[in-house]
DNA sequence: GGAGGTCAAGGGTACC
DNA sequence: GGTACCCTTGACCTCC
């Protein structure tokens, strides 16, 4: 009763407040008009399983994420190598260094091996990543491809670091240009057409109608090179799907497809279509080819490692390395640079950690914790100025100059916040509550060691869709929970996903969520099904096919009374299942490597062999393996296994050297088939 | 070795390209001057932990939007009676029509009664807003001041609707004026302060300190009240748990709660309590009642009940309800529409039913189940094209236009998959093992009776923060999306804010955005933390803190066997943090108002009472909260719960009068302490 | 032990 | 460039 009302409550807690029905994602899709903003329809399949999407108007193609209507998207020019369009907000986000491209894993700190981000355009065989890297993009270390680079140089960033070569040297600070929409710049770009020599594709499309083809030169790696191939690629995934209007032939790129410098000579059309229209050449100029990377200047920030992914750290264990020269001077604010005009600068002006070299900053949070009692009791008594915490911290900190707030002796909360103080670590500042959780600065700077109680020789078991860490058995296959998840939305909500590539995208751990279309295939092809309700629905299924004689439905009373009993229920369940799988289709009893054999039933021995297999071959402990296959065997629900399954799965596990006792699972899965082997 | 490999691979790659360092956002915050627009400086922290600043020139105080800066506003004068200052984008958006003030929910329709966008201005105490209405402004129906009124006055905009005044009739268009941002206009604001009437207690919250009293009068409604009743709430909610400092009065309202019009001889105060706090009367001006909110307009989804959760039904067996009028045209597509230009449209353009009316979508399924074996034989032959297996679905469905993938004859990873088709029923695109279990497609397809039980009467929550609608829990407290955004940006990218001010800005939905520094610190001050990874970083802090055990790391062999049992390793988990947590700080044991008490475990507890004494307040079903408390105690995570946390929230709950059976909960809980209860 | 629900975290992006 | 709204995601939880 009690979930009953909860629910209730829920729902009409969501009706209610109308702007919070949202909460329930996915009903409907609104999609918002790129430029303007404005809401344009809602897609939706309205009734049936007969998809209908509201028609859009005819002047409104669009789609989520402003990539795919051309109408919306800006063109620009450089020179005549650099030709092309993209969205306005991927520009500006580009511009403001925001991070473009395919979000991350929402969940996760570790932000693990992402590439380039211009995995959004719809050619996912031409982005293998060059190795230049590109600082000054915030919070998506991404391998760029090479029309990135490119793009990167037309943005006017002055304070953007320089473009690091991998393999050689820094380049050339890139010229800060006014960047204007239509505006052709006058890049620099020097179509250095000469030697292409051997064309290695790492072509990577830029929008969805570029592609940068960057020829990987074998040369010398002090030889320069800025050519680069501009390639267009139609825009077919649009008018595909939207049916864009008039034809669909994308308005941006007006100027004929000129190749600028004479680079065609170099180069060779790929012999891959990108939404199955051959690139072709406009122009571009060529780049070097890259060396293994070079070991970067040291940034201001320093760079921990965390969960095995580096993220930045603000607070360093040890003191940097020096500051390479062509930073800016990295002085130490003396406390009045800091706070020369503060009369309303609150807190008092001392910089905790500003002499010492901050030996641990987590060790001093550790030292803020375990005095917490003694120097912070409350506030009510009269309270601690901040500064007055100080002697823990640092010692050269605690000068106390200008203690207390500015002017106002009010009340705690005119208590002031020294906000660097606070990042750098002073959780004194914080009330109780948040200094032992302190504002989680770990943060971005998990520790390094992870101690990580040895007992995890185990190494866990691999989603089979996207190599991560699975959590057990998820609609049939080993998966994690994400993409457990994500079938399950998928299928719940019946939602309707495209791949914006060639619907090949790889699909790991760190690029899962980049394609919703291929990760949803993958599902498919690994067997994810829903079950559980399946076998109910498959009874239904086959009972009507039988004879009908339950069609009066849910109006009939049960003579037995149905105790929910899993065991029994699951038994009776299969003893029937088994009846049906007998009576029809001895085609699927077959070895695993066929097709058919895929019934379901047997597909739990498949799976499980599929266990074995990867943790065998990951080196898992045999006795998990065991384990598994003990249930399998032993188990109700696995009773039914056809001896042929049995038998493979069993000749699977001999195989398999550092098994031990195949003798006990040979008698028990003898024991379960009557002594038949 | 696979995933060793694969691991370390991973690993090496993230360390090499650690350059992206500044991709992390935020290093430097850019700000801007409010009226050139011209960057000023760059904020930024550059070395370690000590941040330091770079100063901004003398002559350029400035804040984010430019409200807070009095050299950045422009005075203007109007008679003797008005006269201050404004934001030169508040002008601007007001001479532009843009929408002033907070601007709306972009996903909305339904736009909720905003208040005056005179919150935006400095002072606080001067905004009441009066009930005059102006219509004309886009998108934000508010209730300006008198202040805004005689604004509105000034500029010059014939194509603006009269201004609207509440009760009686339309005022005279006013007349188009040039406006300059020096000239002194005569504006003719006359105070009616007569005859409040009877105060009905709809109270609505303004601000976080305000709230608005909206009078219900029994009066005729020609009748004109201009009368406003401010009424104080205490933060208590803060003071509560953090203690707040001394006695939590509130910064705001520096004049003294002068009733301005004497309508504290109506005003009474209110039987409710606003986050636990007694409304207090301090003054302003009566509101006529507003109408219930009209009802939302159908919206052009069908809804479909899944699981008691509304979903959009893409499928449904019967025929929809009639679209509602003005929903746009739910025209079924034609096959044309959706699949007109697909030279590359991986599968077969026919929409299966688009013209049946789907009679019943699992019937189909069964029927391409009984022909499974038939038409679907093998892969390993040659592919049957997604078309083929049309036939059996929809009548016309079949035409088999465009089968197979588009260009690649590759592996069957290649593969296309058309997901209307096969939430349409085509079962023919899954491999042969999920035809028959077929994806459960009866999941989501649940009648959609459910007609929405009519239990409606929850206030929706409000953000601790700003007094805005809140969305759930973000980072520990009650929070809206703003806040929870702001929190998150600021601690992710260790920004560093002033207040150019001394420090105790209000932060209200409409001010919230003013200063930086004051809404951060009142996050803080609310006790929002980063939680989640909190709890890890936390043990690994606390250990290293204790002795170290676990320095020699990985190197360790395992003794005893470990089977892998989820169950035990969990449990041993568990158990050990309990010791962990028995072992020190008994003086952690407190109530919740002790500030020391909020280490992390009795924090989630203080939570959990946070929200249960807020959902209580705001009328949620008890049932939920009983949810809450019940997962608190019960579930293994809170078993380590300290006896007087658990007393006191147990405490919290008997005085709830709703509570029923809180015999149950002394009973889990003393089972849990060893009958200590 | 898996299916399914929950909901906070975080990303994208329009708008300012 | 910041803000906030909307959406997806996935870790965690409950139920059966
Ligand atoms: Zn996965
Ligand atoms: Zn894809
Ligand atoms: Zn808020
Ligand atoms: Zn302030």
């Amino acid at each position: 009763m009690f979930p009953d009302r909860l629910h209730r409550f829920k729902k009409s807690f969501l009706r209610e407040s109308s702007t919070v029905a949202p909460l329930i994602q996915g009903h409907q899709s609104r999609f918002v008009e790129p430029f303007t903003g404005k809401y344009c329809g809602y897609k939706h399949i309205v009734s049936g399983s007969r998809g209908a999407r509201v028609p859009y108007e005819r002047d409104r193609t669009f789609t989520r994420d402003g990539f795919s209507s051309s109408r919306h998207q800006i063109k620009f020019q450089c020179g005549a190598a650099l030709r092309g369009t993209c969205s306005s907000s991927f520009l500006g986000n580009l511009k403001s260094q925001r991070s473009v491209g395919q979000r991350d894993h929402p969940g996760r700190r570790s932000v693990s091996l992402t590439s380039c981000p211009r995995h959004d355009c719809p050619d996912t065989e031409l982005h293998r990543p060059t190795d230049r890297r590109i600082q000054g993009l915030p919070r998506s270390r991404f391998f760029p491809c090479s029309f990135c680079l490119v793009l990167f140089r037309l943005l006017p960033s002055p304070s953007r670091p320089p473009f690091y070569e991998s393999g050689d040297r820094l380049a050339k600070p890139p010229r800060p240009q006014e960047f204007r929409k239509d505006a052709s710049v006058t890049g620099e770009a020097k179509d250095h057409h000469h030697h292409l020599g051997l064309l290695d594709l790492t072509a990577h499309i830029y929008t969805k109608f570029f592609a940068v083809v960057a020829p990987m030169v074998a040369s010398p790696p002090s030889e320069r090179r800025d050519g680069e191939v501009l390639v267009r690629i139609k825009d077919e995934q649009v008018s595909l799907i939207f049916d864009g209007g008039g034809g669909g032939a994308p308005p941006a790129g007006g100027g004929p497809p000129t190749s600028a410098g004479g680079g065609t000579n170099y180069w060779a059309p790929p012999p891959i279509r990108i939404n199955g229209v051959r690139p072709e050449l406009i122009g571009g100029d060529m780049r070097p080819p890259l060396a293994p990377t070079t070991p970067r200047q040291t940034p201001t920030v320093i760079m921990g490692e965390a969960g095995g992914v580096r993220t930045m750290v603000w607070s360093q264990p040890e003191p940097p390395p020096p500051p390479p020269t062509s930073a800016p001077s990295t002085s130490l604010p003396s406390p009045s640079s800091s706070t020369s005009s503060s009369s309303n600068w609150p807190s008092s002006t001392t910089v905790i950690a500003s002499n010492q070299q901050s030996p641990n900053q987590e060790e001093t949070a550790a030292q803020l914790l375990l005095t917490l009692g003694q120097e912070c009791v409350s506030n009510t008594n009269g309270r601690t100025t901040p500064g007055d915490g100080g002697p823990l911290v640092g010692g050269g900190g605690g000068s106390g100059a200008g203690g207390g707030t500015s002017g106002a002796g009010g009340p705690g909360s005119c208590r002031s916040l020294n906000m660097e103080r606070l990042w750098a670590g002073d959780l004194s500042q914080l009330p109780g509550a948040q200094q032992i959780t302190a504002l989680n600065l770990s943060w971005a700077k998990q520790p390094p060691a992870q101690p990580q109680d040895p007992e995890e020789d185990e190494q866990p078991m691999i989603c089979m869709i996207c190599e991560d860490k699975a959590t057990g058995l998820h609609y049939g296959i080993i998966t994690c929970e994400g993409c457990k998840g994500f079938f399950k939305r998928t299928v719940q909500n019946r939602r309707v996903y495209t791949c914006v590539a060639d619907g090949v995208c790889e699909i790991t751990k760190a690029q899962r969520n980049r394609c919703q279309y291929c990760r949803f295939k993958k599902c498919i092809e690994q067997g994810m099904v829903l079950q559980g309700k399946v076998q109910k629905a498959q009874e239904i299924l086959t009972e009507r096919a039988d004879e009908g004689r339950n069609a009066t439905g849910k109006g009939e009373t049960v003579d037995e009374p149905r105790t929910w009993d899993p065991t029994t229920s699951r038994q009776r369940n299969y003893s029937q299942d088994c009846t049906y799988q007998s009576q029809r289709s001895e085609r699927f009893f077959c070895y695993f490597h066929v097709r058919e054999v895929c019934r379901s039933r047997i597909y739990q021995i498949l799976k499980i062999i599929l266990i074995l297999k990867l943790k065998l071959t990951i080196k898992l402990k045999v006795v998990y393996l065991r384990q598994r296959l003990d249930n399998a065997v032993s188990s109700s629900r696995d009773r039914t296994l056809p001896i042929d399954a049995t038998l493979s799965m069993i000749q699977t596990l001999i195989d398999c050297d550092e098994f031990q006792d195949i003798a006990t699972l040979r008698v028990s899965v003898s024991k379960n088939y009557n002594g038949r082997i």
